[in-house]
DNA sequence: ACGGACCAATCGGTAAAACCGATAAAATAG
DNA sequence: CTATTTTATCGGTTTTACCGATTGGTCCGT
């Protein structure tokens, strides 16, 4: 069985005759009436009363009617949303986020590309960078904010710099070392307190080398998992640490931020898909943002609060 | 598009891979990436990604494979609902009866076969005798209990008799001629109360051609378009009547329900339909209702209650 | 990095089908 | 009863679905 039985079926339901179907569906009569035979033939089912008065269906004809017309009108309506689909109006999208780096401005964004496309369907959940990119690689993640990719994945996957971040130092506020703006160097023989490198590797390391750069290795008294538990020892005196600037709009009281004077000190928040899978939802969505990049950057003006 | 781009694209989703698809569906790879390509082409859309590693379907595909997978569904239930309804196991039947004639025993044959085949959606109405004829064969109605058929239907539709009724004369209680059976002559110059012609000709030919073979015309002083006016007339002194035996469960305190002694003197109750929209549960509803003639005729045994 | 294995696209040829035009048979309308 | 309309049927034609073989490409193991 074809949809082309359905479709003259159904004309010839709708036209009350082989004739006038045939005429609509500008095909002759004789093919109708081939096609009709071979659909009941292979039901094993009459559907329309030859032979008899007027013109009229079977019993059996009025059921099959009624599920040919829903069959047509699905298969139409299948063809519309694929189309619609890679026009990009519906769809879904998988985005995942760094809460220390991208929580500022995600909201803002989702909530005014989720009006601009109702149709699509959005996830948002917070996931490690290492987790982002082994997800994107999975397809199990449409797109990702997360710290610059490392091999393997940097070949594998696309990315884009959102913007480039300075580092701050953390210091408890009565430390002797605050400045409006101090050298790296000057802290050479502090304790540091640093997220543990899994959670981010890149930042681990962009610190380490921003360090060596300045002439030391840090000495490195206590990690965490979460940055909140990072400033919560900086704050209880535990030592002190570097952070991107982005993350002072969670301020404690307690603690002073100091810019660093390296012009080089400085970290990347990117956005990374992969390529392979992309989708027009995924490519709407990558251009969206990219025309909001410079708000993007204004939202995370560098003025203290 | 047709059902067979359908099937191959679903084939090629569920085996993940054109060659897998071909054997599986018993053709040549080329047959499935010539269907494959055609179905894109007219949809204007990319399904499946090609030229990149193992194999995927673009997201427009998984939405399009969803729709697909159930139009195919939809449409292997469609052929099954057919086939069932030519069965008989599924449908309607619409059935018409006479309060008077009737109504003793439909109820409990509509309930047996409602059990037995209870994807036959039953629908039950009373119709006079004419109006039932014009509905079958206008084809609102599939089934009725009715009086014999008169032209010009008799000749279109088809009929049964179900029973054939004696008749009974009804009399005031305390009137003289009260007898167990009496003959037809001693009623000649009775005064006579009928139903309506209109309501049931045959039934007022019938007593009509009854008396005159009694050898008298009756004397009609009132007509009414229900019999149970009918029966309050009498019982009101205004006259008497004859009805069809079934009619004494209706009896009323103060009548007399007289056998009349007349061989000749019966009227049929038929079940009649329209062979030219006969269905299977049509069919099987008449065979169900031959089967159980000898019980509706017990039914309506002629002891007086 | 190189060769073998697998996969999908492509091409010309073939066989099946859908389709057509004409005609016949049946039914209805005038 | 005739004229008209309607559907079924029958070759003939065209379309197209399908096949086999080949090519280009990707992915694997060595």
């Amino acid at each position: 069985m074809e949809l082309r039985h359905l479709r003259y079926f159904c004309a010839v339901a709708d036209w009350k005759g082989f004739n006038r179907a045939a005429t609509a569906l500008r095909v002759s009569q004789s093919a109708i009436s081939d096609q009709i035979f071979d659909l009941e033939r292979e039901m094993g089912v009459t559907l329309i009363n030859r032979s008899r008065q007027r013109f009229n269906l079977t019993p059996t004809g009025e059921i099959f009617l009624e599920d040919a017309r829903r069959i047509l009108a699905d298969a139409d309506r299948a063809v519309d949303r694929a189309r619609r689909s890679a026009r990009g109006d519906i769809g879904s999208l998988r985005i995942a986020f760094l809460v220390w780096g991208a929580s500022s401005f995600l909201p803002g964004v989702i909530r005014e590309f989720r009006q601009l496309h109702p149709g699509v369907h959005l996830s948002v959940r917070e996931m490690l960078p290492n987790e982002q990119s082994e997800a994107l690689t999975q397809g199990s993640l449409d797109v990702g904010f997360t710290r610059p990719l490392q091999p393997p994945y940097a070949g594998r996957l696309r990315s884009e710099i959102l913007y480039n971040d300075p580092f701050l130092a953390v210091l408890p506020r009565e430390h002797p070392r605050v400045r409006s703006s101090l050298d790296l160097r000057d802290l050479a023989n502090e304790s540091f307190v640093l997220c543990e490198r899994d959670i981010s590797p890149v930042l681990f390391d962009r610190i380490i080398s921003m360090c060596g750069r300045a002439g030391f290795a840090p000495r490195i008294v206590q990690t965490s998992n979460v940055f909140s538990s990072v400033l919560a020892l900086v704050e209880a005196g535990e030592g002190i640490t570097l952070i991107p600037s982005s993350l002072r709009h969670v301020r404690v009281s307690d603690l002073a931020f100091c810019p660093v004077n390296d012009p080089e000190g400085t970290i990347e928040l990117v956005m990374a898909w992969s390529e392979e899978r992309a989708s027009k939802p995924l490519e709407n969505f990558l251009e969206f943002v990219r025309d909001r990049r410079e708000i993007i950057r204004g939202s995370l003006d560098p003025s203290p609060r």
